[in-house]
DNA sequence: GTGCGCCAATACCGTTTGGGTATGGCGCCC
DNA sequence: GGGCGCCATACCCAAACGGTATTGGCGCAC
């Protein structure tokens, strides 16, 4: 599991639908899909049902928002909390 | 920024020594270094002291240590609630 | 002060990973 | 049934990653 894939997979569930969610991350909707499904897959979950309309979040899928969410914080505040202790000593 | 990166950062930290802490991680010394200088590059931050003895954390490294560890752990906690949900689906 | 040992850093190469384009298959709506 | 929107697959190319070989710096023993 990588952060991408994290980050890929909550922009996915925010947008129900994989080609405005990768629209939003700035790649194309094939290597979104495919992230997705390996993800799924390294995990032994499905996280989405598919739909003709979209995706739907499964109950996996639901546990893991929240927690990949606070990964992703967590990351982005250690980026600038370093970037704080940087500035303290120049 | 990558989980790997953490991984090594951590294990270079706890280690004092990079040819150790690759050992550890089993892989080869250099792709360890170079790791590690990408890291504090994309911080913008140096993270260790290199001695002829090994390395040491600057202040830096020390925030940086507690909080990557704790996205480690978030990061093995969610992988294991996630196949607690499968296997209660199963 | 010369040689040896341990360390991180660099150079170069092969493989793997990841994203892009093109296309297919499927359901829905008019 | 023709067109549209969705996800999935096939194929290709570029970037990232790890491995081996080697260099350079520094301390220590003698």
């Amino acid at each position: 599991m990588s952060l991408d894939q994290l980050h890929y997979f909550v922009a996915v569930a925010e947008e129900g639908n994989m080609g405005r969610a990768a629209r939003r991350l700035h790649i194309s909707q094939p290597p979104l899909t495919r992230q997705i499904r390996h993800l799924e897959s390294e995990l032994g979950v499905e996280l989405f049902l598919r739909t003709p309309r979209g995706v739907r979040l499964l109950p996996a899928g639901e546990v893991l928002l929240p927690r990949a969410r606070r990964v992703l914080a967590d990351v982005a505040a250690l980026e600038h909390g370093l970037r704080d202790v940087s500035d303290r000593r120049e």
